[in-house]
DNA sequence: TATTTATGATAGTAATACTATTATTTAAAA
DNA sequence: TTTTAAATAATAGTATTACTATCATAAATA
């Protein structure tokens, strides 16, 4: 038997749950390629379809829409990285330990992972720096919001900000220095690549950096 | 005579100078009104068009397409967020002050500038919270900063980091810690009011917040 | 007055974002 | 094994979007 996370979806996200067929993972492991490869604004059911191998008709009968789609696979990887959050720093005691492991894992390229199997991580990864607040920049979010469809990017920021209090319970912004932790490492790593004069590292562009520069303002923060 | 701020921008932006016009001028008001109201995605040539009372050939005579439109008024709104804070930090000759002051006039709603005819700032503002992202969020991103799309944004960010560095000369990441106040400025006040969750701020919903926040986290990290 | 330039009015095209219909295949239930 | 239901493929069609092109007219300039 193969191991294999599974990550329980909104439903109210699809109109047919794509984890159930070959045709639904298709759609998921293509959108998540054509997304990366042309960028949201560009991307659309048609070209959708015809990577697959089926029709237009076929997609919209699992998603309404693009951007329910895109909120899909987003919140999918916000709930893949706080299983991965968990997972890791399981057998961490140490509260400041835990959170530079919570910062390297969100501000690091993940490598495929292959309890996942029609999912490329790495990719999502690079989707959620270019794409992810696309997801909730728009004017649907209150709607869009009391469907939950951000809920698992709201538990990971809570998961954060417990950490923080774990830290130092007399800190007082933890949830707002969480979503800043999780916001800055994909700002930082779309910067660093593509407007390298908004960072320090336009001459290493390694991530490590990212993960330097916010273990110093996250700490500064909360130790001082 | 009237006085004015004019602020400069990229001519690559444009087709025809929408400041040259008074049919220019109503492009820039009214689209300001309609990506305020509907949104960037919603927002079409033909209703902004309608808004103005002419058609949509008409507004392609000044603008090639809404990306480009978009971009022009952010950059509009970098350019006068500049000479904002030029222009009332003029007198302050302590570093942290002048931070501070930049700090608030980055996370606070402004009041219209009478300076500025067709112009209202505070919805601007709210623009760039919404939408700002969006101007670079794109797979053109390279291009569009190769033609200095970016230009008065990166000018923005490096003078809060020369800022930075007369705070403390030491810092090691003022550039990546300018890109970060600016951002989360504009984050946070999203989140507090859409996703409040995300935020300390979510029963006050005060802007003020924001600015203690963001002094605490660059004060403790450049005075360390 | 002649001429350039901006605007208005209208038309048209390709692509997008869908909905609907029917036939066919596949899978589950009887 | 047959019946029946459910999922998919194939095709068509509509409204809207994102443009381009053409021509007439009004206003500004030479």
């Amino acid at each position: 038997m193969k191991l294999e996370v599974q990550i329980k979806m909104n439903a109210s996200l699809y109109l047919r749950d794509p984890e159930q067929s070959e045709l639904g993972k298709n759609i998921i492991k293509f959108s998540i390629e054509l997304i990366h490869k042309q960028g949201f604004e560009a991307f659309t059911f048609k070209k959708l379809a015809e990577a697959i191998g089926t029709t237009e008709a076929g997609v919209y009968r699992y998603f309404e829409n693009k951007h329910k789609l895109l909120v899909y696979i987003i919140s999918w990887y916000w709930g893949w990285l706080e299983f991965q959050i968990g997972y890791q720093t399981k057998n961490v005691t140490n509260p400041v330990s835990k959170l530079k492991k919570v910062i390297t894992i969100l501000a690091t390229t993940v490598e495929d992972d292959i309890m996942t199997g029609h999912v490329d991580e790495s990719i999502l990864h690079q989707i959620l720096i270019s794409e992810g607040s696309k997801a909730y920049l728009t004017k649907q979010v209150n709607q869009d919001n009391k469907q939950e469809y951000f809920k698992p990017y709201k538990d990971l920021c809570n998961t954060v900000g417990d950490i923080i209090l774990e830290c130092n319970a007399k800190y007082k912004y933890p949830h707002s220095l969480a979503s800043t932790i999780v916001e800055v490492a994909h700002l930082q790593n779309f910067f660093m690549h593509n407007l390298p004069s908004l960072t320090d590292f336009s001459k290493s562009k390694n991530e490590n950096q990212i993960i330097v520069f916010l273990n110093d303002l996250v700490f500064s923060s909360i130790e001082k």
